[in-house]
DNA sequence: ACTCTTCTTGAGCGCTCGCTCAAGAAGAGT
DNA sequence: ACTCTTCTTGAGCGAGCGCTCAAGAAGAGT
């Protein structure tokens, strides 16, 4: 509410901006991830953030830099950031695809934000000027891939799997299913239905429950 | 190419129509599968189909019936009906899903058309003036998934299943591996990937594989 | 031949889109 | 007090959106 978070050090010189950037961020974040980037116009977006455009444009160039930005911020909010930090803190490979998908379930439905995946569902449908943003969340979409495949490959070779196993196909596999909760969740599915499916999905790690 | 193909009976009277409505709708078909809903104009579907926007208003309504009528004819085409299809002919009902998922693998991701599936991702992101229509492919969706859970209770009540499966959460997980396998064709996944996905997938049958 | 019906053509409607600009306001620096 | 810089305000730009209308064209019915 008071003072803006950017307050590195001095003020920057000039009249002082009126309205916190942070939060018109996350209002934007909100925006997007309900509709996406096309469905939501720069008119939406300075009515909820209570700004002129002018104002918006000043703050954050355009409507593609602040859509970026905007993925930067739910990227590093929880529900954006869940997966990575699975990956990184749990012991075992198993162990972090069952928080994966069990996190997945509880935080895609959860009503008190947009359901599911922001990353998965904000870029589906655009115009060919847009195709870029498309690109560009098509790319951290299949960058998650890759770090799925990464901590799989690791886990391997710590002999949690099979020494056979396809690790970007299951990469693959397992993308696919967070990629499927989410799209569940926007379908209306609650998180007890996706918990559950969650637990099917699981049943499928090569070798038996490690 | 010659001739409508709605010359029920007797031509309708009246200038009578200069291009081939199934092939225009062919068109849309192609479009709105590619790009979506609100991401494809009138004037891209009457440049692609060689008319005026009056003709296409003429013939089809407007935007939304024109889309509606694309979805019924993609729902027909053999790529959109694989899934029913698999689901009334499989003498079981892992055969069913084995097939669906094998399909599904394919298809979507054959180069010969779109990637994906339609009704999967035509209306991922709409204005609030669209809500229908992603209600509609909502509906479409989840109706699929109904049909899932149906073919699942038969199986289980066939002894194909062990009796305590929660048939409507293993309905939702083929449905999130079915749509999250249209989502991995659409990222680039090719239809290889996609094809070990599903054993993946299949390996979560209940009580081994039937 | 004439009418009736429907389609095609070309122009263009009202609206919203993303975005910008000139003028004024509010702070810091000197 | 004055300048310098930056933000806010209000108006509005050109472009594209979905869609429509009047006029003419092309067939069937009589």
């Amino acid at each position: 509410m008071t003072g803006g978070t950017t307050e590195g050090k001095t003020r920057p010189r000039g009249r002082p901006r009126t309205f916190d950037r942070d939060a018109a961020l996350a209002v934007a974040v909100r925006l997007f991830w309900e509709r996406g980037y096309e469905a939501t116009s720069v008119g939406e977006l300075t009515a909820a953030m209570g700004i002129r455009p002018a104002s918006l444009y000043a703050a954050f160039g355009d409507k593609k830099s602040l859509f970026r930005e905007a993925v930067e911020v739910y990227g590093r909010s929880p529900v954006g950031a869940f997966v990575g930090v699975a990956l990184a803190e749990e012991a075992t490979a198993y162990g972090a695809f069952a928080r994966i998908l069990r996190e997945a379930a509880r935080v895609y439905a959860d009503p008190s934000h947009p359901a599911g995946c922001l990353a998965n569902s904000a870029a589906t449908n655009v115009t060919e000027q847009d195709a870029e943003i498309a690109a560009f969340l098509r790319d951290v979409r299949n960058a998650g891939v890759a770090s799925f495949e990464e901590r799989l490959r690791q886990g391997r070779a710590a002999g949690e799997l099979p020494k056979d196993t396809d690790t970007a196909a299951l990469a693959s596999y397992f993308a696919a299913v967070v990629q499927g909760l989410s799209q569940r969740a926007r379908d209306g599915a609650d998180a007890q239905e996706l918990a559950r499916v969650a637990e099917f999905a699981l049943a499928a790690w090569p070798g038996g429950r490690d």
